[in-house]
DNA sequence: TATGAATGAGCTTTCATTCAT
DNA sequence: AATGAATGAAAGCTCATTCAT
């Protein structure tokens, strides 16, 4: 039950930073599932407590709103990968737990991996372009290396493969059981997604890792 | 002075199928560039030899010439896995025949994987309405499951898996790689086509596969 | 008493070029009375038989609507020019029935004038960049040359002076009275294109060309 | 360690006059540049150390900000025409140095000829308007009804003309020379405002008044 | 006296589609 | 089988202005 507390929370917004946010919250939405031409600035605006006038006056145009929903979803993601945390695990329970946490952080934001797929189909344009997306770290990949590290000196991994192939292959499992689920649940009749079939493909993708690590 | 040797090769079209055709190749490249909102009519037409009206006339509208797009670009995916022969093959270098190939139909269809994306983005609601691709059986499922049913007798394989999980193992890589190439490029600072790496990847996905089920 | 003698001329335009025509006429009228940026493509639309969209289907934008008026409206003043023929006349009549005819030419294109200036404020921005407006040759400085050069030869002008100078004096007269009458009417109270002082101002050009050719 | 002397060196303006007149000088140059509906009040606020609500609380909107740019434009010119004195002189040089003098005001202050020919475009509705521009008497007039008075008497001039006649030809010409500089060198390929010209273009009105008034 | 945030109304422009032959 | 002209509906965006403190 909520109570607006203050008067700034029923008609007027006096919360800048809080209105930003609403309007990024359901323009992540309407992108994801329309693309970015097909997305409505109409749409977004309806679906906030603002009006249209306050996306342009926040966001300048549609290009830049978009380039914003982009550049918090990549923040989020990357911040989710420094919370990684396997250093007092061995290398294979390590390189499993990682490979479930992509997989169930891939399941939780199937809108940025929506995001994600519209942005290759713009030939990544707009992450070329932003100043902030330039320069985006990604943990995930450090982390992998130092498992791999303690693996090849524990011996229990045997075929030398690099960080980011490794996570590459993680990757592309976790984002094509999420983004392509529509195509191959409509071609296959299968539901990428079911409950049912989950701890199925999430021990899937810790076995196809370790198997390629271990053996030669 | 020219004479044109075949009605064909003057301005007019008298060639239907060979207009319909040009007007489907141009699609495919329009709406993979573009998405399917920002793909638009008249540059559809531009690069063709006919005009917009012809557009219209011979497929309706907007959305009846993406599906008719989508049906063709599955229906040669098909086609191409029909053609696919392995039985000759001993089980490991058939299921790394079948990963190799599938990885080269992916590098030379990019427009098509970049049309599966954006079918995706829709929630597949052009397939699953699609009479032509409701019906679409996937020759490259049957060539999995007889690969390792053969594997399995001869003991070369010795995880159990569903054909059409192996069948996901490599598309995903195979997938990820060309799709999500412009992202993961920007991020990363590689390119996932470049010929350098080709090798590299197409051998990789055929470890992965044959490492996943030789070990339990 | 007009009769529509065609379908055509009733509703749906079939006549392209009279329709561009129509639309170049109530542009000229609205960017005339509102200058560029306070004229409205809607309002020009309400004015003519056709709609906005036809607008943009013809002119491509706002600019390059206003670039069509301007460049008709110069193409006309040059046709009128064109027309101007005094070779049968004396020097010194020639000067003043020159002048007059570009007295009268004013006069009767006040919203050709009121363009003018206001390309001016736009500092001729337009006219730069246009292809047709560039290489727009100007046949009255021509026809001054000749009447001064008979003037010298025949002694009835005295004063050296530059055609294109001679041209100014007339044009700066004739372009003040009718672009400047309002804030000239509201400060000193007078009517510069009234009725009763035209043959007054008329003249006065006429005088003021000669007296200043032939004195020293 | 900077101390600002004064409290109207700091950020905020505490000289609200000071204020005023800054606004003013900014509108000036933005109106005179893009006319009345081409001005933006952003862009003035912009380059003036206030906001842009500080236009609004010193001239309620922007016709009145317009306004006040108009009258205090015009009353600059006035006060220019009070200082005028060619008493001293003989009629000739006299009516030669007013022609002078405002062939230099028209160079000197082009933003206000900008200024008179976008208010034509809008017919004088702000002047008829503004009670302050309304009882504007413009002493060049008088001035030059003396010079023509003692002209008459001496017997230099033999030309009967109108003071208000005599100010329509000089000012013609000056504002013509200031306001019409674009087009005329866009179209004649000269430079009406160029140093090297300058002094020929300053006699000539001269010349062109004095002619007029010598001759019948 | 001063101001950052917010906004209604309306502007230019776009786009898929249809008309009429 | 083919087409140039025309268009309704709606999209993105702008601008002067006001709110609330």
């Amino acid at each position: 039950m909520t109570v607006p507390s203050t008067a700034a929370e029923t008609r007027r917004q006096r919360d800048p930073e809080r209105t930003r946010q609403e309007i990024l919250d359901v323009a992540l939405a309407e992108f994801a599932r329309n693309g970015y031409s097909g997305a409505r600035v109409d749409e977004i605006a309806a679906r906030t407590r603002t009006t249209k006038r306050m996306i342009y006056y926040y966001f300048t145009n549609k290009e830049q709103l978009y380039v914003a929903v982009l550049e918090r979803a990549y923040s989020t993601a990357r911040d989710a990968e420094r919370q990684l945390d396997v250093d007092h695990l061995e290398p294979v329970p390590a390189i499993r737990t990682l490979a479930g946490l992509t997989f169930d952080h891939h399941e939780s934001h199937q809108d940025f991996i929506s995001l994600v797929a519209i942005e290759n189909v713009h030939r990544a344009e707009h992450i070329v372009r932003s100043a902030a997306l330039a320069q985006l770290n990604t943990p995930a990949v450090s982390v992998i290396a130092s498992i791999l590290e303690r693996g090849y000196a524990a011996g229990v991994f045997r075929r030398r493969a690099e960080p980011i192939d490794v996570h590459m292959i993680i990757s592309s499992f976790c984002f094509f059981r999420v983004a392509n689920r529509h195509t191959f649940g409509a071609i296959f009749g299968v539901d990428l997604l079911g409950s049912a079939t989950r701890e199925h493909y999430r021990r899937m993708i810790g076995d196809i890792v370790v198997s390629y690590l271990s053996t030669t």
